[in-house]
RNA sequence: GCUCCCUUCGUCUAGUGGCCUAGGACAUCGCCCUCUCACGGCGAAGACACGGAUUCGACUUCCGUAGGGAGCACCA
């Protein structure tokens, strides 16, 4: 199973790339990558009245952030038309399909009757017998459906769940091309499979009940069959399906949010796949520990906590110059511009293991690239008070004084104006001078904060503040 | 309604008949570190859905029940 792996992630232009696609597509490309195979990537878009250009493009999108790329394609179904219509015709001439005239209308009264009858709402098998199968010179308009054999079973083993049986009497006549001549989805699938030479069809196990029918198709069509791996579902919060509340939008928003994307995939991975008690994953392990057998049965549940802890543990392997030219995007996203490089790493560095998203590092890290201080009024009140600006006076002129900014003077000085102030805890002056020159109760350690900002900005910071 | 699938701490999971007094991770709580907040360290709490059967022995096998999911479209 090396070499000739063929896999595909085949999402319909109805939608964002949410976190359930994006995971399925991960499994998909981790698998192809893992046995040196093929990803192909391709466009599931029959469905001309709900594709949109703007979802193609979103998906495209996500795939590129997150770094799954693919090996060929896209490859966009609702070009492949006539390729689809040779294997109905084929179908056709087998005896294998016949044309139906029953309309809409018909079937769902049917259907109806059917589930009010307490019983599966198959199709009845109206237009399966009788000799116009071929007869395509018919002016009534009609669809295709495919003769569905009804006795025995179906049977095949899916690598994620194991023997699954179905019995071919649940399965009905089912549409393969419709009245407009666009063929459906059952049909498109196993064409597409076949023809792109898939080996193994990696894919929600929201599909595990459409298998047996396509099954059936490629007997039909007498093709070989590929090996299926049905993955389990990802669902919200909720435990139901995820839906926009919870994850299912765009992952495009979680590179707003400050994900970074090899963060976003070892999260990913890790719903329904473990690897012993590893959490955190470089794309190159996962690509090397990937297992289609170690994927899990019971479908999991979104945990925007975790992901953000995994990310800041890939935040924190990131070096000083990847961090400032990630954060680069969410500095100006606040009006803020990196213009001393050396300084933003210093500045960034400080305070990397405080934001866990590229996002909330460029928040939290603002203070140093503003020119004017933004009070938190909570923190003014209760620390530049009349009681704070008076220590904070003598420190000021301390530090006028130093020739040498260094930790080592920095700590003399304020050690200097602690004790002739006589105040007992560190803390009754340094977080005056924190607010001071943050704008919060909240930063890296005082005396970093000191050095990094240099001489001038604290000079100038703490005049301010004494006004 | 019918058919199929799933079921270990709140969440992600380890576990393939004795290694389980059920392990790890996130989250939560406590302590330590400490100039704030984090990071880190230590510790606590927390799960085999239920009922039968098989077996000397079941988280692990089988059968039911309950709960959840999916499919039953001229959607994919």
């Amino acid at each position: 199973m090396t070499n000739n792996v063929r896999v595909r992630f085949a999402p319909s232009p109805t939608g964002h790339l949410h976190i359930g696609g994006a995971r399925t597509a991960l499994f998909n490309y981790l698998f192809a990558r893992h046995h040196r195979g093929t990803f192909i990537l391709r466009i599931e878009d029959t469905d001309q009245e709900r594709s949109t250009k703007e979802f193609l493009e979103s998906i495209l999108k996500g795939m590129e952030w997150l770094g799954m790329e693919w090996d060929e394609g896209p490859f966009h179904q609702f070009e492949r038309l006539a390729v689809y219509r040779e294997h109905v015709e084929k179908l056709l001439k087998a005896g294998k399909a016949y044309r139906c005239y029953c309309t809409p209308e018909e079937l769902e009264v049917k259907r109806k009757a059917l589930l009010a009858a307490g019983g599966k709402p198959k199709y009845d098998g109206k237009c399966r017998t009788g000799d116009r199968g071929l007869r395509t010179t018919e002016r009534k308009p009609s669809c295709i459906r495919f003769k569905t054999p009804q006795e025995g079973l179906v049977e095949f083993n899916d690598i994620c769940r194991g023997r699954i049986v179905t019995d071919r009497k649940e399965l009905d006549d089912m549409i393969i091309l419709r009245t407009d001549g666009t063929p459906t989805y059952n049909l498109t699938v196993v064409v597409d499979d076949v023809t792109m030479k898939i080996t193994h069809v990696i894919r929600g196990d929201d599909h595990l009940n459409n298998t047996p029918r396509q099954i059936q198709l490629y007997e039909a069509l007498g093709f070989a069959v590929p090996q299926f791996a049905h993955l389990p579902m990802i669902h919200g919060s909720d435990k139901k399906k995820l839906s926009k509340r919870h994850g299912a939008v765009s992952v495009v928003e979680y590179q707003e949010q400050g994900f970074l994307p090899e963060a976003m995939l070892n999260y990913l991975a890790r719903l329904g796949w473990s690897s012993g008690d590893q959490e955190i994953f470089t794309k190159k392990e996962l690509i090397e520990k990937f297992d289609l057998n170690a994927v899990g049965k019971s479908p999991s549940i979104f945990d925007i906590g975790k992901c953000t802890w995994v990310n800041s543990q890939h935040l924190a392997k990131l070096s000083e110059r990847e961090l400032v030219e990630k954060t680069k995007p969410y500095l100006k996203g606040l009006g803020l511009k990196v213009e001393d490089a050396e300084y933003a790493a210093k500045a960034l560095h400080s305070e990397r293991e405080r934001g866990k998203t590229l996002k909330e590092l460029a928040e939290i890290s603002a203070f140093y690239f503003r020119d004017e201080v933004v009070w938190d009024e909570k923190a003014k009140a209760k620390w530049l008070d009349e009681k704070g600006k008076k220590h904070l006076k003598p420190l000021l002129e301390k530090f006028q004084a130093l020739s040498r900014w260094n930790e080592e003077e920095i700590k003399q000085s304020f050690a200097a104006a602690q004790q002739e102030l006589g105040i007992q805890k560190m803390l009754d002056l340094a977080q005056p001078l924190r607010t001071a020159l943050t704008g919060t109760t909240v930063s890296p350690g005082i005396f970093e904060v000191l050095v990094i900002l240099g001489k001038e900005r604290v000079l100038k910071r703490l005049g301010k503040a004494l006004v």
